[in-house]
DNA sequence: GGATGTAACGTAATAACATTACAATTTGTT
DNA sequence: AACAAATTGTAATGTTATTACGTTACATCC
């Protein structure tokens, strides 16, 4: 299993490029172009493995271009989400760019309570057990949310 | 297994009951009594097994009482939740009263999106499971959070 | 080239959810 | 009665998200 969590000295420019040429290859297969507010909000997701509200984002974006108002965020943020590109945390109110385009329908993060870093989980054995329990209860299963608050290895003590 | 969700003809009265005999033991228990806005909190939670908003139950409670201030349900809802009597649905920012008294550290959500019950899934292979992820991972879980969405039953089309 | 459709953007206002700060009241205890 | 602790009351504010309406950019089709 490989580190679901960055090291803090990782190479962030190879997650920021591997991530672009994702983003580039979607709007290639599905015919789309990304508006400048859409590139602006990814941008600053892709800056690190933090989430981040959307009003913070407003506030970032102030920072390298001309102010936008939160809804326009918010409708960035919008269609990121439906591709993929960029995950909401419910029990934050955060969001934060995708870092597993490989599998990524049902995502489970890991948030580090005391760097704030976020990780998805990958694999999927934990999404079928759910499943599982859901059929068990004949639950029709839609979506399932998985967030789990704690200490990454960087930040727990030895 | 027992049924998670309950029926749309179960005898809602039961459950009140239940829980609020739970609730007086509780309060024994600790020595504490409870202050009239957590009652009438509660009160409203019990009314059925949805969960509903903060500024929902002041609603409600005008209806059949004073009304009184957000801040108010709010600091009801914060003993009433410490108590674990009380969850927070944190995906759709909304509350529902406890329905398993016995077992919910770490309660699991069943949510139907179409008649808007909320079920408490029971058992912890799930959270072991979720324990052990984390453990593979080096993660020091603190709390996980799972809310799954999707039909109950009674809504799910023969 | 001009009409048309659509996706994104701009602006203002407001809705929905939650907290801070401070004062008054009630309750339990000595 | 005096005190501490918990709860309640009130006002203001902070944070997150949406609605409504209008404009601009751009591709397509006739």
């Amino acid at each position: 299993m490989g580190q679901v969590f960055r090291s803090s000295k990782h190479s962030h420019e190879v997650c920021i490029k591997r991530a672009k040429s994702h983003a580039t290859s979607l709007a290639k297969s599905t015919g789309k172009k990304f508006g400048a507010n859409q590139l602006l909000v990814l941008d600053i997701l892709l800056q690190d493995h933090k989430a981040i509200s959307a009003y913070e984002i407003v506030e970032r974006i102030a920072k390298i271009a001309d102010r936008i108002q939160p809804v326009q965020v918010y409708r960035a943020l919008d269609v990121l989400l439906k591709l993929g590109l960029v995950h909401r945390l419910e029990s934050k109110n955060a969001y934060v760019a995708c870092s597993d385009h490989e599998k990524c329908e049902t995502p489970q993060f890991l948030h580090c309570s005391s760097c704030e870093q976020v990780a998805e989980l990958p694999g999927e054995a934990l999404s079928k057990m759910i499943a599982e329990f859901a059929q068990q209860n004949h639950f029709k299963l839609d979506h399932c949310l998985i967030e789990m608050v704690g200490l990454c290895p960087e930040c727990t003590p030895a």
